[in-house]
RNA sequence: GCGGUCGUAGCUCAAUUGGAUAGAGCAACAGGCUACGAACUUGUAGGUUGGGGGUUCGAGUCCCUCCGACCGCACCA
């Protein structure tokens, strides 16, 4: 069993590698040609090593001894069988059942070497050709963004990036949904709103949407002068053109603000184009050809009960008109063929789809390849008062009244590091109050203390330590935050793998952490020059690790502030 | 009533998917600048993971059952 070595040396993966194959030769010549499965983990407290292993545990009951005994016979004879291998690590420890390991330092320093050769393509890996189509932010195009969607645009767009920089090819889209009973309502309120311009006493729908905002797209028209051409329509016309009106204004809204808060869209799907086009037909067409549809009443109804539904569902009713539910046939037919993945964020009020739509996924013949997130409720509150957030009464808070309160670093980084499913209450005043202790700044200033001490620094001093000799990286402080930065590659994977964005915001924190802490108890420029050097290094690879996480969150990383 | 999500420190949240003595931040208390940014850092205190059963070497995590919060249950979108 002979170790890799790159150009920088040894890297941790390598060693890992080569570790877990000496302890299955081990396991097979102790144990009778024993297959083992050799998985690693991150112990939760430093004492038990960098790395650890519970391979012992599945093994004990095949050699019918305890997990103690396997662990401890097979890290001696590992020792024995292949000292190359342990020479790789300061410590091999058998404890408990699990064996827990400690790299050499030079591993850690040949990583470090690593990180900062690669620079800003660190835990970027290459193409693998998988498609990936992620929808989230989908608002209804009668009003503006809200709160629980800056949640949905924070954790889409960081999946997003973090997808990329793994090296698949992400599609983002967005569906306009502007076809429908809704958008009728909208051209009534919005018409109601233009006639109170001149008649304030002109009623207002009681189903009305009633947000100040139609009153400004109100305002808006009148000033475009379109009197005289609405005057001359039908009723039915004008309805009609006041809820393409506000539709589209209301859009151009969403986008300024999606635009706003950093996220960038390959495609505004607009359903009504979909009808237009006939593409809605297509997914009503391919149900029927695999046998999955039946006409009753008049209507065509989709076999949902076959795939764990409770009922049969509606796709066109007797008139022709088809449901949304056929539309999200349709849309998520096309989806499911051009991508491998295809994830879907959704609001909280959407729970009860996640079921129908993993049952229409393998109707279609794509099991398991639809997979839903739920953005979790938010909870408003202000110093401990609850906001009312209905929509109906006219209480609504927007993304862009968050963004100006809070900050679109603060906003991201708040939205982003909580898990997805789990429900949020957002204090607005908390948010303001204690801005300076807030997460995203501890991170920021992080990267700006970094950014000031390389500014600091000898400029040749820093252009050597590129290359520098990092045998002198061996303070704990250091090495701690060499594992830490090396982490990232592999972290960055199991967002993309659990679809866990929030990991990134954490692990932003951790390494900010483990460089205050390496900062506090290591000088830097007054050291002698090699020290000097591989320490600068050490800032340059911390730089370049917090300046990649924080650009996945969609958050500026400062050079001072 | 049926179904879904959730319940973890006073507060806001983690726990790499079944691993070891459940961890961070805020708030509280006690320390650290004549050093490259103190927006930092060291320590103390804080828990029957909503309750109760079960599965196994091992459970916050999986199963059952209560309790509680929120959300769905349309030929609305």
């Amino acid at each position: 069993m002979e170790p890799v070595a790159t150009e920088q040396g040894i890297l941790p993966d390598d060693a890992l590698r080569t570790f877990a194959q000496a302890l299955r030769e081990s396991a097979a010549a102790l144990y009778d040609d024993a297959r083992l499965e050799v998985a690693f983990e991150a112990p939760r407290r430093p004492e038990f090593g960098e790395f650890a292993t519970n391979a012992a545990f599945s093994l004990a009951r095949v050699a019918r001894a305890s997990p103690q005994d396997v662990a401890q016979r097979l890290t001696s004879d590992l020792a024995e069988r292949a000292p190359r291998v342990a020479a790789l690590f300061a410590s091999i420890e058998p404890v408990g059942g699990f064996v827990n390991l400690r790299l050499a330092p030079q591993i850690w320093q040949a990583a470090i070497a690593c990180v900062v050769r690669d620079g800003e393509n660190f835990a970027r890996a290459s193409h693998r050709g998988e498609r990936v189509s992620l929808e989230f932010g989908s608002a209804n195009p009668t009003g503006p963004l809200l709160v629980v969607q800056g949640r949905a645009l924070s954790i889409g767009d960081t999946l997003a990036r973090t997808m990329r920089l793994r090296g698949y090819d992400v599609f983002v889209e967005w569906i306009v949904n502007d076809a429908g009973g809704q958008l009728e309502t909208l051209g009534r309120s919005l018409d109601a709103r233009y006639r109170q311009l001149i008649d304030p006493a002109h009623p207002f729908p009681e189903d009305g949407y009633p947000g100040a905002y139609l009153v400004e797209i109100a305002r808006h028209l009148r000033d475009d002068g379109a009197d005289e051409d609405v005057d001359a329509m039908t009723p039915e016309q004008r309805i009609d053109f006041m809820a393409r009106f506000a539709a589209d204004a209301i859009v151009a809204e969403q986008r300024r603000c999606a635009d706003r808060f950093g996220v960038e869209y390959d495609l505004w799907q607009s359903e009504r184009e979909l009808h237009e086009r006939g593409r809605i037909q297509a997914g009503v067409e391919r149900l029927t050809e695999l046998g999955l549809t039946y006409e009753a009443d008049g209507a065509i109804f989709f076999r949902a009960t076959q795939f764990g539904d409770d009922k049969d569902r509606v796709l066109v009713r007797a008139d022709g008109r088809p449901t949304y539910f056929c539309t999200d046939v349709a849309y998520h037919y096309e989806k499911l063929r051009r991508a491998d993945r295809v994830i879907d964020v959704l609001g909280p009020d959407h729970h009860g789809y996640i079921g129908r739509l993993a049952g229409l996924a393998a109707a279609l013949g794509y099991p398991g390849r639809l997979e839903v997130l739920i953005a979790q409720q938010v909870t408003l509150v202000r110093g401990g008062e609850h906001v009312a957030m209905s929509k109906r009464a006219g209480h609504i808070v927007t993304l862009d009244e968050i963004l100006d309160e809070v900050g679109l670093d603060a906003t991201r980084f708040f939205f982003a590091m909580l898990a997805t499913d789990s429900p949020l209450t957002f204090d607005l005043k908390l948010a303001v109050d204690e801005s300076n202790d807030n997460p995203v700044y501890y991170v920021q200033y992080g990267h700006a203390r970094i950014c000031s001490v390389l500014r600091k620094a000898d400029a040749s001093d820093v252009e050597q330590a590129r290359y520098a000799e990092l045998r002198s990286l061996d303070h704990p402080a250091e090495l701690a935050l060499a594992r830490r930065l090396c982490e990232l590659p592999h972290l960055a994977q199991s967002v993309v793998d659990q679809l866990a964005p929030h990991r990134l915001a954490r692990y932003a924190r951790d390494v900010a952490t483990d460089f205050h802490q390496f900062y506090t108890e290591c000088r830097i420029l007054a050291e002698e020059p090699e020290l000097r050097r591989a320490r600068l290094a050490l800032c340059l690879a911390a730089q370049r690790v917090l300046s990649v996480v924080l650009g996945l969150l969609g958050v500026t990383a400062p050079e001072s502030m």
